[in-house]
DNA sequence: GCATTTATGTGTTAAATAACATCTTTTGCC
DNA sequence: GGCAAAAGATGTTATTTAACACATAAATGC
């Protein structure tokens, strides 16, 4: 049945040409909780584009029109929004294998985010009006979108709440504990799998840049983590997470 | 196919005792966009309860166990999070008629926010198991919830950007169109339609209970707002726009 | 390989805001 | 009506954090 789609893609990312079988991709695009019939999956497959994005390349943009509902294949994204002065903040961030990019769609607005590649990605994007066809007659396609958005509503308000209480050490403290939850640890279990410039990491903190390179260093010098250039290793997790608990 | 419903509901409120014929509350209670048949409707009406609430009383708290979809039938209702220190921070407000509480039920999670009525309010409640159900077999429903959620969801994420990079003035300025965006103005087109204590207008613009009285009455000296007690009527709602832009 | 940009690190100063202390006014209650 | 409690108002001080100014190191492009 799939057979014929068994031939190459080229994915284009800029400078960057990429090889990468469909068949791939497919295996790993997530079945939305198992929500698809055989024939809904197909409809998906014969409308989806795959891309690659380089690192720190961005994938849409604050203002942009939703088209597409995107699966980060590979990779890492942030998703953030450019508030006072430029500054940035960091307000969500996908891990592969993820959907994102359909709140926007689902409000009817247009994009009040950007998103960009933490590292170089490979994402699949479908268009949104099939998906809403589909979640139209498809109430276990509906439920999983109402459980992803009202999970991803909590993080928020969480957020919104931790981000402007705490003081420096405790945001400081909370981002790192949250990219050990979103992206887990390398096979040491305590160096987290993603590296962020400080930059990133302030602007996922609420914070300067500068404050977030002296805060990381004070953490370093109170052996709560260890620091190799981008690397970060969580030595003591407790304390880190009273100091995020403790504002 | 109602008539059997039209006797009276006796609602009490702790010491309050109030009067209410249940087709009052059925007359109002929306129909979901549309999304019902008469027989899921039906189904709702049987399962729902109404309830009074005073002002400031709580309707319910963070970790209890979300059971009901609830619909504020008449009243203002603010959802907010208690933070470091007992310093809360209202994250969302509804105004009638209106349906919320359910984001932590579609989620499995108990509540980790907290809701209190801003007004004397009355609530009509549905349980979450039926609303589950009828997710199930209407797309139209579910589809409601997603818009629902996915439009909370951006405004929580725009709301953590300007509570976070935001100076004081920015934040109050931002807290006051927000007040009337969400609850509207009197019949002068001036005076918002809500009365806030100076705390919650506080705990609503993520500062201290002083800053808001001070911050308040710099712009009532600049004639930005006038202050009648607790009413706020806008006098220059492009200079408001302006200062919450600027942060 | 070298120049140029970009990222990181550190000290100093200035600004924003919380914390605290009072005081006054309003509200609720018996 | 009068008392107590809560809410509102205002001044002062202390703390937090941003802004700025450099310095150094690392990455990038030619």
């Amino acid at each position: 049945m799939l057979g014929a789609k068994q031939e190459k893609v080229y994915l284009c990312a800029v400078n960057v040409v990429i090889m990468i079988k469909k068949e791939d991709v497919l295996a790993k695009l997530p079945d939305l909780d198992g929500a698809l019939s055989p024939e809904e999956r197909e409809l998906i497959l014969n409308k989806m584009q795959v891309r690659a994005f380089r690192k720190n390349e961005t994938i849409y943009q604050e203002g942009d029109i939703p088209s597409h509902l995107l699966c980060l294949i590979s990779g890492k994204v942030k998703i953030y929004k450019d508030g006072v002065g430029g500054r940035a903040q960091i307000v969500r961030v996908a891990d592969a294998v993820e959907y994102f990019g359909y709140r926007a769609a689902f409000s009817d607005e247009n994009y009040v985010t950007a998103a960009a590649a933490f590292e170089p990605s490979v994402i699949a994007t479908i268009p949104i009006g099939l998906i809403r066809q589909l979640i139209m007659r498809n109430p276990q396609l509906a439920w999983f979108f109402v459980r992803r958005l009202a999970i991803a509503l909590g993080k928020s308000d969480a957020r919104t709440v931790n981000l402007t209480q705490k003081h420096i050490r405790g945001r400081l403290a909370e981002s790192i504990l949250f990219l050990k939850e979103s992206y887990g640890v390398e096979d040491d279990g305590q160096t987290l799998n993603i590296s962020l410039s400080r930059e990133d990491l302030a602007n996922l903190s609420n914070m300067t840049t500068s404050n977030a390179i002296r805060t990381l260093s004070s953490f370093a010098q109170e052996n709560l983590i260890a620091l190799n250039g981008r690397k970060i290793k969580i030595l003591n997790e407790a304390t880190l997470q009273k100091i995020s608990r403790m504002g």
